[in-house]
DNA sequence: TTGTATGCGTTATCAG
DNA sequence: CTGATAACGCATACAA
């Protein structure tokens, strides 16, 4: 292995300069600078990480804290899809992604999660979905500031603590509005006076976990949305479990004129279990999977840049182990309708 | 931080009766060993993985390169599970993983591809999927023998390369047979002589990529079975790709039997082909994803266990780099049909 | 069985 | 602007 000292020799400069090359620090002349990039060149040199974490105590090393297999998911298509957003930028950026996975750190109390870190070299953590009640040692672990920490749609800004999500309330008050009103061609409140049409329309709202953040600002955004509309609304949790939303739907649909959910997974087990009903109503979902291609049929949804949160994210976990206080970033939303041959093309 | 300076004090020894005790070395006094390890549980030692490392030359570190977003495929599951099976089986081991994607690498050479690797420490790679003709850098690199490999669905084996895969010929072969016997009651054509029904049937088959390895296996397979049974194969090559899987069908299936396709993706794209031009045809596919069960019909392929390679995989890596020659490993794969229930429950 | 000493490849401090 | 040199935390011959 060639190292930096073969480098200095080569070019006839001491260890120091070379390293101060290599870091591009300021007060080094370009000749010499010069020299240096040539020897590294000619000899194939390339800088050990290892040594340099070691000796700087920086390794600039983040783990990205995935929710994977959860409710007994088909698919994981969202994990997928915020690793590689967050390895690629991470590659980009110069820092060094390992991926863990909740259900391995679910025996583990804090101290414990906190030593595997440690042991891991770990400076930040980029956490995908946390919830306060089922994840304590890791709320703990995190709120101890032991770590610079990026949450995805989880909320808790502080010093070392940032936060990255959409606007769920707002996004979950835009698709359903606009779902129904294509539906059903209604229209607000406001607006019913003229008396076109006017039955009050019957939703069966299939939220996320109760107490969870994500779902609270979704199911916001429904009843803010219900009471303008005056919608009649049966809200029931699906904890975002396909299988759930199946039952619910099975035991509510009949009687409902629509069914909107916080998630796509859960609007594909209504859409699947209408079917097996043999009943039609509108489904109305969240996120913007491409497994919705697959559904059969199309529905009214948000869609979200998982990839694009997760790059965010790296770039925020820099800045956080750079020295600078956390905040919040609000990602973009769009409505949209997911047709399968979109998804293969 | 602790170190282990701190905890040789603690327990009144030297550094190095720490390391031994650290890295369970023979000869140490069971004594010893325990006031040692109680020290390290006093002080909450944590040993430093990237000191370990540097000093003793062997990172432990794997990189697991994967091949995501091919073909524009809608879902990524597969190598989602190759993930999922790698790392959780690597932490099991001490081992670390570092997660690569094939595109990533796609616009390097072999000789910058080895410093990437070289300077994240890694010691070995796991490849899913290589094509010997659009990763001739990987392969070149891999063929040097710089780093010990192991190749899932992919051949070559040396002194420093493993392989692992399951017998992709006999199961297409044995899914096949299985399908159109199911399909079509058809018997062999040893059996034909008391000549029930007897017809030739027409396949269209679907297959890989040409030139692929595993597309290759699973051809022969077809092609072994098509003399059995005496059937009529059209071949062609789906690349993988759903949607090219969907304008063969669209070309071809009108005059055909029945369709084999070399992957679910392609038998996805096949079936939702034959609804849209509504007529039917029976298809078989090949992998086993969790995505069939929403395809809407079910369909006959062959299921493997990704998770279980994967872990195979990073075991076979440890093999590797401690020394060991690389050899051929089959993995077991079974005969299925998937249902939508199945997989949400 | 235990301790001493050296080195791994960097970075960072400080003197020149 | 450049060069010595001391860490960084641990592993490992080798001496005791």
């Amino acid at each position: 292995m060639v190292s930096i000292r073969d480098v200095a020799k080569e070019a006839g400069v001491a260890i120091s300069t070379v390293s101060k090359v290599l870091n591009n620090y300021p007060n080094v002349r370009d000749e010499t600078k010069e020299r240096v990039n040539r020897a590294i060149e000619q000899l194939g040199f390339v800088p050990n990480s290892i040594a340099s974490a070691l000796s700087s105590k920086r390794s600039g090393r983040v783990a990205l804290v995935l929710d994977v297999n959860r409710n007994a998911q088909a698919v994981d298509e969202i994990p997928m899809q915020y690793m590689i957003g967050a390895i690629n930028r991470a590659k980009e950026l110069g820092m060094d992604i390992i991926t863990v996975f909740k259900a391995m750190l679910s025996d583990m109390g804090a101290e414990e999660m906190m030593r595997y870190f440690q042991s891991q070299s770990v400076e930040g953590l980029i956490v995908c979905s946390l919830s306060s009640k089922e994840d304590d040692a890791l709320c703990g672990l995190i709120k101890s500031g032991k770590f610079k920490t990026v949450l995805i749609n989880a909320p808790g800004v502080d010093e070392n603590t940032s936060s990255i999500h959409i606007d769920n309330r707002k996004a979950q008050y835009e698709v359903a509005k606009k779902f129904l009103t294509e539906s059903f061609a209604m229209e607000s409140t406001a607006a019913r006076g003229a008396g076109v049409q006017n039955t009050v329309k019957r939703i069966l709202y299939i939220a996320g976990k109760k107490e969870g953040y994500v779902s609270g600002e979704r199911l916001r955004g429904i009843q803010e949305l219900a009471q303008e509309m005056g919608l009649m609304l049966l809200i029931r949790a699906g904890n975002f479990s396909e299988l759930e939303a199946r039952k619910l739907t099975m035991q509510y649909a009949a009687h409902k004129d629509a069914i909107i959910c916080a998630s796509d997974l859960m609007a594909i087990g209504a859409m699947k279990a209408l079917i097996d009903m043999d009943i039609y109503r509108p489904v109305c979902g969240f996120d913007g999977v491409n497994l919705m291609g697959y559904a059969g049929k199309q529905m009214h949804t948000v869609g979200q840049d998982f990839k694009r949160t997760a790059a965010c994210a790296v770039e925020e976990a820099g800045r956080l182990i750079g020295g600078e206080a956390g905040r919040e970033i609000i990602m973009p939303h769009k409505l949209m309708r997911i047709k399968y041959l979109d998804v293969i093309s």
